[in-house]
DNA sequence: CATGAATGAGTTTTCATTCAT
DNA sequence: CATGAATGAAAACTCATTCAT
């Protein structure tokens, strides 16, 4: 469905990817022009046509790198643990770590809306629903007061998540130490002790 | 769209206003093209010059308003409450209407990033800088736990705040009854009892 | 014929032919817009049209007084000397305060070609005419040896003089002193002897 | 001019080079658009953008061409002869053959102010320099009494060459002639006898 | 007399994309 | 695989000029 799969040339895909996740991220969608993906990976503007279809193409591959790297991040610090609060907090560690540390894919994925591209818009949300679909999973299993709306409380620490990369500081606290503090006014709420320990 | 047939109206400059920032909120800046506004207006693209020195100084005159609106919102609803929990919860409630239903202005402000025009980033963060230290200070007021970090927990909560407009659909949970919902914890990791009833 | 006659309102049009005449001598007619002019003069760009029919007429305008200014001046400096190789030596040192010194208006006139506004292009031509007739009148009162090309050296000398505003400096040599050394060469030539002293 | 049915010619820089100084020449920088200069070539105008970076970029090169063909045509012709007067008139003989007779590029270079275009206008301005200051050296060559101010005789004779654009018809006198006229004057300010013979 | 507002054609420049070679 | 060259539409912005008030 899209160019990720078929063409794989040795190694100018992988560093046109790149160089796309990291100008959408850093720029917006539609701020980055091909010309400048051309310069950043060293390719004549129309070479980049032969690895792939269009710009959009491009964003959606992008997306789908992006959508990918958290899911993998997260799934594996969520098999370290067993009890839901902790799985849930290396869950959001992991998300926080593909979002501020790791490469840009999974800034673009928070960062450039599906609507910015109205072709694949559809495709684009599909792929953010991957993702958000299996963070509502480690959500769901720990308890919250029945008076509470859990949707509303899973949606704001997305949001406060999703939000980091616009504060957040190299030399600050740590990633870990933020997922810790980010749970912990749920665990509150739930009356759930905080863990203990920290980086 | 009330401008069909006379031929010299005054006051286009609000029109215009309005147009940028529905524009801008909705499409974003760059895929906001000054023939749209014309075209959203019904003036020609030269007559918007008249009003205007460019496209970056739109965006600068719907930030100010913008954030001037949340401002007032927010401050007149937090006027009516003296305690600082129900203050924050009235300052969270205004923003989240000013965000979610008022015009659009608000929501340029969260969704159009500084760096998106270069040279005016500077006044922009500004602009934004100037709300949240207003926001800070209703927050600073209510008394967390020492061990908590308290500037964590403040971006956490504006980012779930400015993360709505991603998920808030019209016929949903109300206003208010969100703003209840995101203090909920902070409320409860304070140990305060949650607020009774709302709309 | 043009704007200069007709319509004599007190202040404002001096004012703009004095506006006119400074940017076009300055940065050149095309890079000299009816906006430039209009916030020289803090009028609307409108109410220029009051006073002038358009951007060329204006030209024509700041042209004829241009010329005028040449004119009266050389005309005046010329009647003060009888010899002719004194009054040509007036003429030249006149035509050189003129462009040097005096208003902008001679130096429009020099730096402006006809061609720059096409549709004035001949009456533009004409007036330059106008003045470089009586400057030959002046230059065939002098006798220069029956081998030279008395036409080339009147446009040499003419090409001489309208150079000078490019690399004329200002505390330089003085206006008089230039006009000798401009004429010294033709003088030689003629085997007339050099004038004395001078500022 | 000769690029009407082929599809794919290359080199269509030296064309583009020479639309751009013919037209810069004639009409003057301001008052040539990048779309003469497209129609001129048959090129879209997005077209030229492949080769030229900005029209001041163009004006630049074309400058730099110009300068390059005067001192190259000045410096040969001054080569074939030894003696200073007779160097200095082949110097001035080519000067204006470049300026009157070859394609346009050395037009340019007398017509065009380095001030039309601000953003180069100090590269500009070194370039005309260069020139000048080459020719400085013959003029240097030549003995004048020490009365005389060599300066202003210097830039009274680039005065005059400079301004013959202004005054040249085709059928006329001949190059070669009208620089013997214009050294005529300043060879007998020196007491030397006037060069024999002429086309 | 003058202005505030507008027009419409123009400016330089950029863009995603194409394609012969 | 890749490039050099191009296209055509669109971008932001400017211009001389007009005109109702």
């Amino acid at each position: 469905m899209t160019a990720s799969s078929a063409k794989r040339q040795p190694n100018r895909w992988p560093a046109l990817l790149d160089a796309a996740a990291a100008q959408f991220a850093e720029r917006g969608y539609h701020a980055t022009s091909m010309r400048d993906l051309a310069a950043a990976t060293a390719m004549t503007p129309g070479a980049i046509y032969f690895h792939v279809a269009s710009k959009q193409a491009l964003l959606l591959a992008v997306y789908e790198e992006g959508v990918q790297r958290i899911l993998d991040r997260v799934e594996a610090a969520a098999a370290t643990a067993r009890e839901p609060w902790a799985r849930l907090e290396k869950a959001i560690a992991a998300h926080l770590a593909a979002v501020l540390d790791a490469g840009a894919y999974a800034r673009v994925v928070i960062r450039i809306l599906p609507h910015d591209a109205p072709e694949i818009a559809a495709e684009l949300k599909q792929l953010r629903d991957r993702y958000e679909a299996r963070f509502a999973r480690y959500f769901a299993a720990i308890a919250l007061p029945r008076e509470r709306d859990a949707a509303v409380a899973r949606l704001a620490l997305l949001g406060a998540m999703n939000w980091t990369p616009v504060w957040y500081k190299d030399g600050g606290k740590s990633v870990p130490a933020i997922a810790r503090e980010l749970l912990a006014p749920l665990r509150a709420l739930a009356g759930a002790k905080p863990a203990r320990g920290a980086k």
